[in-house]
DNA sequence: CTGTTAGCGCTTTCAC
DNA sequence: GTGAAAGCGCTAACAG
């Protein structure tokens, strides 16, 4: 490991001087300048990310932007399920930020245009609504948060949705259950689309065959989805998220059948509803602090230009198992 | 933005105080303790990652671990191919943890056991061949590095096979070609997978239909695949990995087939041969030095205890065109 | 049990 | 065009 130090002994000059060629200022003769790369190539110097940011505290503004849609859920705080999903990240965005000296505005894209957008030194764009157009062209670093856009190489913080369908689905084969279908929402969501995947990989893999079910998230068209899976006697109904899982509870009930004795249900989210809900939910736990959280760490690396080529970061989930899943082995 | 000094001034303790309670060390009587907890609590303090960062500069080993397999190609250099491809990861290790003072071993299954590991503070797992059972079980800070094993929350650095075979797939389409089809290697494998996910998605978002083909990535293999996808008159065959696309370039230029005019090849991974074949292969580019890289500074900060929630890091590749696809658009 | 102080590697005034 | 030095927030001897 060499430092600035090294370098500015080598090639006969302070500190400051390597700190500038380092950064291109303009106020190095192209001799020292040279003399300095030099040194710096052969020594295989790398500054170090830490130092520098402890360095460069300065203060930043970073526009935190989502659909109108959502920032009216988080607004009025009446929605418990998707408005606990967004204060989440927020919180986690917020925190991502404490020792960084950075200013967070929140808007919603009626409320800005291409011109608003230049005052800021980063943009982290929340949920997978459509993003207006200029965005695209903009030069300012940007993170998505919970989304991601195939054949775009933003960067991006979404939840590993195939690895959590997989892992519950794996488990639930191991307990000696086989009939295990999936109930999903529109595949069009890339995180429907991850965790109908996952689901469909835990079976294969397991020498077992897949069944989905399509609905689109209405109480009716659960409804008809359940009629339809009713008939093959499910052991198991995983959902593409807690919402349809908690409908599907109050279909079941009403039809006076058992949770989790005769059926049982796994979500995906841990929405708090999910915790409250007879019998409680048992889901897989998206990690949405966490999500905020690194969504603000990543965007500081690439406003200080820290590795910068674009990476998707897929936070791991976890399975919290409560009421609507037997624990122990099925029957053999 | 509060730090550790506004904590020890609240809290009428020194700063050394505040850092003790921080890292858990037994020498504060508990009032003390509690004091500063409370501060902390009020100011919503989080101490600097950087800063501490900077302050721990220790000297560390981790341990490079791969199969006997890899280890060996790495080392004789012959095969250009899978050569580079670790070679190129290795480096990006090494640049990673530049300004941290730390020892890097690198070491295949055979040559350890669950005790030599215990010396180190971290350890990199790279490729996919089986990893021994014993490292499932212990507490070192682990990050696999090309590989990601479904169900199980290792933090881990892969390429975005997806949103790569994504890319290139969607850009054929938007030059008017459809009949595209997919030449892979065993589907057991993520890499290989993803790579599936993302052409077939690409197709299907585009209303096409996405037809498939396996081989086991022998040249026989290879040839019979090809006589079949021959039958359907492809305008592109996109490959799981360049191996591949370039036994097809050689079966197809044996046959007199032209290439790109007849025939259009895209491979995925970008390894030093594919520049230098004749003709030169367009394919996908994985960013192994990135990768390596990102591993390097992950097993970093799980060391320090930073940012420890399990991730899955997909890094972008990037569409690199060359002379096996045509630049322009296609017959309308 | 607690405080003082010297760094960690880098940036950034302020002089010259 | 260049250097000296203060300081970013934190840890880790060392003293007491």
């Amino acid at each position: 490991m060499s430092t600035i130090n090294d370098v500015a002994k080598l090639a006969n000059v302070s500190i400051a001087t390597v700190s500038r060629v380092l950064n291109k200022s303009e106020n190095v003769s192209e001799k020292t300048k040279i003399k300095v790369l030099k040194v710096i190539e052969e020594l295989g110097f790398e500054p170090s990310k830490d130092a520098k940011n402890l360095a460069t505290l300065k203060n930043k503004n970073i526009l935190v932007l989502t659909s109108e849609r959502i920032l009216k859920i988080t607004d009025q705080r009446k929605d418990y399920g998707i408005d606990e999903f967004y204060k989440a990240i927020l919180m986690g965005i917020e925190d991502g930020f404490k020792n960084t000296k950075t200013k967070i505005e929140l808007k919603n894209y009626d409320q800005i245009n291409e011109n608003y957008i230049q005052k800021f030194d980063g943009i982290i764009i929340i949920g997978s609504d459509p993003i207006p157009n200029y965005i695209e062209s903009i030069k300012i670093p940007i993170v998505l948060l919970d989304n991601y856009i195939p054949g775009k190489d933003y960067n991006c913080i979404v939840s590993n949705g195939y690895d959590g369908a997989y892992f519950a689905i794996n488990k639930m084969i191991k307990r000696n259950y086989k009939k295990i279908y999936h109930l999903h929402g529109s595949l069009s969501y890339y995180g429907f689309k991850t965790r109908y995947e996952g689901y469909k990989s835990a079976m294969q893999d397991n020498g077992l065959m897949p069944e989905t079910f399509e609905c689109d998230e209405t109480e009716e068209s659960i409804k008809n989805a359940l009629n339809i899976l009713l008939k093959k006697q499910p052991e198991v109904i995983f959902t593409s998220n807690d919402p349809i899982a908690l409908i599907l509870i109050d279909l079941l009930k009403k039809k006076k059948i058992k949770i989790p004795e005769k059926v049982q249900i796994i979500g995906f989210d841990d929405i708090i509803q999910s915790s409250i809900s007879t019998p409680k939910l048992s889901t897989v736990k998206i990690f949405k602090y966490e999500m905020g959280n690194n969504a603000a760490l990543r965007i500081n690396e690439l406003i200080n230009g820290i590795n910068v080529h674009p990476v998707m970061s897929s936070v791991f989930t976890k399975f919290v198992e409560r009421d609507t899943t037997k624990k122990e082995e099925g029957k053999q």
